[in-house]
DNA sequence: CTGCCCCTGTGCGTTAGCGCACAGAAAGCT
DNA sequence: AGCTTTCTGTGCGCTAACGCACAGGGGCAG
């Protein structure tokens, strides 16, 4: 239930955070606040984009859908990153579908006013391309995830993600969406949360899962959670936000 | 057997062909020709990249390394593209090695210049972002088809994909390696590559698979394949394209 | 020619995850 | 309240893929 969007909440988002207070100026009355429930889609696949999302408080999910309706998550993004790259990558649509996981507000930004503010080449180009380079290392690990670990491992690794891009230690969200990320069954999902919940580690009831021992789910997931974490602080963290330097 | 490394060659690389004339031109004295062996490493997970490589007739993996040295490949780079993203997107080192699949030549071109043209934000900046937004999906389809689809899928998928980029139908390749970039046991290559071979698909000799119909494999494969054809085509055919444009 | 190493084929038993089916509990609606 | 829908828990047989072990064959080196 987040108060309705504002754009001073603009600074919530750490790319927008990161840019130095003149480049934050500029583009700020470019920025428009928008509000996103659960399930509201951003974009298709497919779809022309007609704008660059910054989630402010809302998780977006990057997914694929197959023919046969099965899906597969590839990304996660919250007030980490951003909507759309393929906006100034080149060709203006993507092959996933990108969807609101968790309610919540987002600014965005128009295609064109993008467009011509990354072709200016400045810090704001440079910071969205380094967090695409840091959401190819995430797609990277979920590719390898899916390969070689088993489900409560990656469940972990899901959570917390989510988990790190949230205020809330409540995860309002029902095994069977989990399962649609994790392109997984959804017993497949039930049965990993009950160990989990079985070791303390969350609370697990209908319709939402909430993180009780944040450490133990650490120590519990695989290394892909630890590999993408520690590229997206080499690459954005510190140096780059305003916060810290 | 390539002929030793020429610099003539350089056109052989689609993106390097996609260039205006002036442009190449323009770069052409930076480019460097390399001949590379099977197995040779481009890059190590975490080194920092003092090259860009164009490969011309060499086939590159990137293979991720787990700590216990389970390994999978989340991409493949023939000439068609470029290795060393993450030169020009930021951050100057990747999670993954670069290793050469199949031997053959590459031309590269050192960081510093790189950088230069790229940061002058013509049409050779745009054309490493498209080609950068094609890998990621084709990272992105390998996350997915390593979690929804059966192996003998998936070795038709690896092998279409890798003999689009070799000018030969003979792979030169061994069932043990295939499996370290699929991320399964040798075994299952083994048994996949039989059923193909007992189609009629793929002939199949200790070292090499020679791909024997290859309208009967892009018919056995799984959507996966075609979704980053065409997205390829999309972004990087035609209208790049100084052959046909 | 001989011996060795590497690659492939094959045959186990084992396990993770799937598909399906259904029961019960919780929440929502009228 | 009662009815319906949604979510979770559980059981069962099935399959794909795994780990392991070993046999045979090709090719290269001495």
């Amino acid at each position: 239930m987040p108060a309705t969007a504002n754009i001073n909440d603009a600074l919530k988002n750490h790319l927008l955070r990161a840019l130095p207070e003149e480049d934050f100026a500029n583009i700020k009355s470019k920025l428009e606040p928008v509000s996103c429930t659960l399930g509201k889609v951003l974009y298709e696949s497919g779809d022309k984009m007609n704008y660059l999302y910054f989630p402010t408080s809302a998780i977006v999910s990057m997914l694929y859908i197959m023919k046969n309706g099965a899906t597969a998550e590839i990304g996660i993004v919250g007030n980490d990153g951003l909507i759309g790259n393929a906006l100034f990558m080149g060709g203006d649509t993507t092959t996933s579908r990108a969807i609101i996981q968790s309610a919540g507000n987002v600014v965005r930004m128009k295609a064109k006013d993008l467009k011509e503010e990354f072709s200016k080449g400045g810090i704001f180009q440079q910071l969205l391309l380094r967090y695409t380079q840091a959401l190819m290392t995430q797609i990277s690990q979920t590719a390898v995830c899916n390969r070689l670990h088993p489900i409560e491992q990656q469940l972990c690794r899901w959570l917390l993600l989510s988990h790190d891009r949230l205020d809330s230690d409540k995860l309002v969200m029902t095994h069977d969406l989990i399962s649609n990320m994790l392109g997984v069954r959804r017993e497949g999902i039930t049965l990993a949360a009950q160990k989990l919940a079985k070791q303390k580690l969350i609370k697990n009831v209908r319709g939402t899962i909430t993180v009780v021992n944040r450490q133990g789910l650490e120590e519990a997931v695989c290394e892909c959670y630890q590999v993408v974490n520690d590229e997206y602080n080499r690459l954005l963290g510190r140096g780059m936000s305003r916060t810290f330097g």
